[in-house]
Order: C-alpha cells, then sequence, then structure tokens
DNA sequence: TTGAAAGCGCTAACAA
DNA sequence: TTGTTAGCGCTTTCAA
C-alpha cells in the first residue's frame, strides 16, 4: 500500500544535514540528554527543513513496548460506552496517547482474544469494561500489562485499580425515592453481571422493611432484543408492580417500550426509575426519572489511572445523581 | 511499566526449541513460504509450548508499516457515528485487522493533529469523517496514505474513495412528504458542511415549485449547544414555518427539545422529519418520522473499502429510507 | 557534549 | 525445503 511516494525521512537523514550523529539527533528531539545549543539549533533546524516525523515503529521495537492505551467496551453504539470512551479519547489526547479501540460485545472469549491482539500488537497498558468473571484477564496481569477496569468492579481482583460508579448509593436513592412515593411493589430490570446493583437492591427493600420478591428481580443481557424480551416478560406477568427500576439505559428503552406496548402508562400504572442519563431520557415520553452516571468522567479517570498510577491497585468511585423528571407518580 | 514478568518469547525460543532456524519459524507461523510437514509440526508444537505470541513491534518495523486502520470521527458520543464506527470495528474484527480511534471534534486543527499521529505511529489505512475542506489530507494523500472518506464528500476529492449517504434522494424524499402533505413553508436546520443537502434541500423545493426562502435555510455546529440555538432562533423568528427537516439526529434532538420550550406543538404546529433513525426517535413524543441513514453499513463498507481496495477512488453511495411516524401531519 | 555501534523482533532475499 | 544474514528506524550504552 504505501510505497507510492517517496522514501519515508528517518533518522538519518536528519542527522546527514545537520551534520551529527543519529544519536544525538535522538537526543535533541527527544529531550533526553543534553546538546550545545548550537547542535540544538542544527538538528532542529534540519529537522523542520527535512519535515521529518520520528516513526512510531522503530521507538517502539527498541523500546519494547508501544505505548498508547488499549480500550475494551462491550458495545460502541451504546452512548453510555459512547461516553466512556469519549472520556478516555480525551485523557489519552492531552497525555499524547493514541487509542486502540476494541468491542467485546460482553462476550468473554471475543474479549479473550482482543486481549490477544493488543498484547500481540505491543500495548501495555489496557483501560477494559469486562464482561466476565476477569478470569482471562489473569495472565495479561500476570505478564505485567496495566490492566484498569472501568464501570464494572471483577470480584476476586481487588488489586486490579477500578473506576465505578457508587452502585449501592445509586440504587438505594432509588429505592428510597419510590417507597417514598408509596410503591412496594418495586421491580428491578438489570443486566448479568450486575450482581452489584442487585445486591444493593435487595438491601434498601430490606431497608425500607418491604420484602423481597425474587421474581421482581429480572436479567437481560446487553441486548435490545434481551433487554426488551426482559421488560416485556415482567410487566406482563406481574401486573402488580407498581414501580420499575431499569439498570442502564438499554434496560430503560426497553421498558419504555414495552410498557407503551402492553399499554402499560408511566407513571400512572407503573413509575420508572433508569440508570444513566442519556439524552434522550429528556425527549421520552414522559421524560424518565434518572440515576445519572458520569460516564465521560469516568473513561477520563481511568485513563488517568491506567497513565500515572501504573500497576497500584485503587478503586475510584463516582457518585451518582438522582435527577426527577416525569416518569414517578405516587403508588395507584 | 511491562518488565515485571519474564523476558517475552521471541521468534529465536521457538526457533531454538524446534531445532530450526528463524526464518523457517517465520515462514510456518505467517503461513508464508514453503515447510515440510514435519518441520510445520515441529515449529507448531514449539510455537505452542512455549505459548509463543509474535510481536507487532517486529513485524511492523521490517514491513515499514503497522497495518491496521486509523478511524478519524468528530464525536464518538453521537450514537451516528457510534454505529458508523461499530461498522468498521466489525469489518476489521473479521479481517483481524486493530483499529487506532481518534475524535476530531470536527476541527480541522485537531483533525490535522490527528492524521499526524497516525502516520507516525505508522497507519497507512484511515477511514475519516473529514471535518474541513480536506486539504489537511494533500500531504498524507501524496505520501501514500490510504484514506477512505465517510458521511461527507469532499469537494475536489473525488479521487478519494468514499461512502456516503445519497443526499440528494434523502432530502428529496423529505421535501416530497411534507410537500404532499400541502406544507409550503419548510425549513431546513443543516450542519455546517452539508452543503449536498442544502443544494438538494433547493432544488427539491423547486421541483416543487416552492419558493426558496434563504432564510429558512440555517446553519449549526455539530455541537447540543449550536444545534438548540439555531433551532430555537428559527422557531421563534419565523413561527410561519409548518415543517422542519432536520439534517441529523443532534439537530433533532434540538429541535424536539426547542419545540417544546417555546409551547411549539410537533406535529399540529410544525411538522417535524429528523435525518437519521436513532433508537430514540421512537420513544420520543411524539415518535419521529425519519430519514434513516445506514450508518453501521457506512462503516463496514468504508473499511472494506480501505481493506481491499487499496488506492482505487471509487464512491459509494448508500440510500436512505424514509419511515414514517407521528412527527408529522397535514398543514395546519 | 558527542558519535559509533549494538541491538529490539521480525521478514525477505539469497544461498545452500 | 531450509538456514544465514541483512536490515527496518530508533534508543541507549559506552568511549572518546
Amino acid at each position: 500500500m504505501r510505497p507510492i511516494g517517496q522514501r519515508r525521512t528517518t533518522i538519518k537523514d536528519v542527522a546527514e544535514a545537520a551534520e551529527v550523529g543519529v544519536a544525538t539527533v535522538s537526543r535533541v528531539l527527544s529531550g533526553t540528554g543534553s546538546a550545545s545549543a548550537e547542535t540544538r539549533e542544527k538538528v532542529l533546524a534540519a529537522a523542520a527543513r527535512l519535515d521529518y516525523r520520528p516513526s512510531a515503529l522503530g521507538r517502539n521495537l527498541r523500546r519494547r513496548r508501544t505505548g498508547g492505551i488499549g480500550l475494551l467496551v462491550p458495545d460502541i453504539t451504546d452512548v453510555f460506552y459512547g461516553r466512556l470512551a469519549d472520556g478516555v479519547l480525551s485523557c489519552a489526547r492531552s497525555a499524547g496517547e493514541p487509542v486502540m479501540i476494541g468491542t467485546t460485545g460482553d462476550d468473554p472469549e471475543r474479549e479473550a482474544h482482543l486481549i490477544g491482539t493488543l498484547i500481540e500488537e505491543g500495548l501495555d497498558r489496557v483501560i477494559a469494561v469486562p464482561s466476565g468473571d476477569g478470569e482471562m484477564w489473569v495472565p495479561a496481569l500476570r505478564s505485567g500489562l496495566g490492566v484498569v477496569f472501568a464501570e464494572r468492579p471483577v470480584r476476586g481482583a481487588e488489586h486490579v485499580p477500578s473506576v465505578v460508579t457508587d452502585d449501592r448509593t445509586g440504587v438505594r436513592t432509588a429505592v428510597e425515592y419510590l417507597a417514598g412515593l408509596g410503591h412496594r411493589r418495586i421491580a428491578l430490570l438489570a443486566r448479568h453481571g450486575q450482581a452489584q446493583r442487585v445486591r444493593a437492591f435487595r438491601e434498601a427493600l430490606a431497608a425500607r422493611a418491604v420484602p423481597v420478591d425474587e421474581e421482581l428481580i429480572v436479567h437481560a443481557h446487553a441486548t435490545r432484543d434481551s433487554a426488551y424480551a426482559a421488560a416485556a416478560g415482567l410487566l406482563q406477568h406481574r401486573s402488580d408492580i407498581t414501580a420499575l427500576v431499569a439498570g442502564g439505559n438499554l434496560l430503560g428503552e426497553a421498558a419504555v417500550l414495552a410498557a407503551r406496548e402492553l399499554d402499560v402508562r408511566v407513571p400512572r400504572d407503573v413509575s420508572l426509575i433508569m440508570f444513566d442519563d442519556v439524552p434522550w431520557a429528556e425527549l421520552c415520553h414522559p421524560p424518565l426519572t434518572v440515576i445519572s452516571q458520569p460516564a465521560q468522567d469516568m473513561g477520563y479517570r481511568a485513563a488517568e489511572l491506567v497513565l500515572r498510577e501504573g500497576r497500584r491497585a485503587r478503586t475510584v468511585t463516582l457518585p451518582t445523581e438522582l435527577i426527577v423528571r416525569a416518569s414517578c407518580g405516587p403508588r395507584r
């Protein structure tokens, strides 16, 4: 593909033009080591004149690492991960680091495969939204890969730095709010793997002394179809519920769609709270009350962690916020 | 960061273990050249035993290119570009190519800078949603970079392969539909750079013999704020319009929000058609009639083009589709 | 302060 | 069919 134009100018060309050794050019351009003002001038001038751009290829090989950040998210079409990615990119850009991205589709196998690719490419820093139990990360971690987990905590991987939202408080806030409106038959629509939120949900109910009906905790995969099936099933079989908490924007979307389809009116028949404040929450009918999560901030912090902190374990927990709109009402 | 574990196993280790030369290992593993069944066995076994992963670093340097695809989009939090990126990733994955991503923020300067980074990294294939007049691509193209433009055609760069939507037909379909409902004062909310759509808009009006009121063609930058300002301004100053075409989902979002804010009812006061069928279009109140664009397909095709076609100029035009929902009504 | 030289891990040309 | 060898462009000793 490439070889159509002329040969790329290399450090050697610059050295020749500046009448110095390649090592000197390297030193001056990378700011390492010392050089006389005069030499520096010569080198800089020559580099500018030849429009020299150091090749990352040579540098990477020599350094035996690529630099740059790997980013693994389940689904880039989900705005939540879009915003997370945006945060990562924003931090990476200010650090001058390139970002290699891959989507796992929430499939551990695909994730494992992507990890392999990243390592092969020489990346040594990765931000990932882990899709499984984190098992596939063990060898990579052992080999010295710098990993930061985002959004989802991994059980048994507390030694891996991670950035998560405060699920416990978020869920409690939602449940408290609904309970305050008089609701007692509250359902939870969760994604597989959101164990934390499910636990928090049970706790929050218990704290309000409302009995936990396990049938009202429904799981779905992170796809529109699965989410819709779960929401529809719930709404259909349990017409006694008066409130519903959706654990993410895909689940919330499914809930709205299913409710409409089944002629369940929001908030008259059931109140709805969704995790994640996406733009459409406000455009929806009715506008959705949400627990917002700082997705873009999460990405930014994860990037900071992976760039600056190295391997030191550290978990950053980001706060959520209840934004009241019009999808919740008093118990009918 | 990396050097914590043991040294990575290299091709040399495998060669030793298999008792063959490094070239043979390279040949067997890359499938190039020939090797006796016996040798192949030995090499494969040794590679497996040592858990060998060839380093892309060495290969890249030798080949003087990184392989992989660079992807430049204006904003990854915009679902349209999210889906486009998803298409690229999907094709890249089946081709086994890594993807390096960057966001331009629709800023030509930032875009130029990113191009530099990609070249520095040794990438020689890029898919980009160009944000300016494409001027900054000239040197890159001349140096042999394989570029495919997506979504937006670049004037004067017809020799660069690109994948775009059929703007002309899309816009005409929208205008025809609105005109068929009796509308004559139709406004267009366009992003800067959507010259094609603006042109098509004028043509479509002319075809229906409705005079073009240049004041009804309003431009905005690709941000929520700019889009909102444009939409609000239009709705406020020109209460005589009865229909509005939004040139993208951000603009449509802004139109809905502004209409709501100004107490302009859709579709009673003004009919609304939005480009791009995003999930929330259906959740919106009222559900939005849209001109859908195959964003993910666009990404996939662009990736195919950049991977398979090399530099051969070729423009792929993808069809749009009118999806009628409830945001358009007869002229009041 | 500077330059020569030794590789980083791989592939491809060449020779055997 | 196989092995030897010469780099790819860069950084980093090591001596001067």
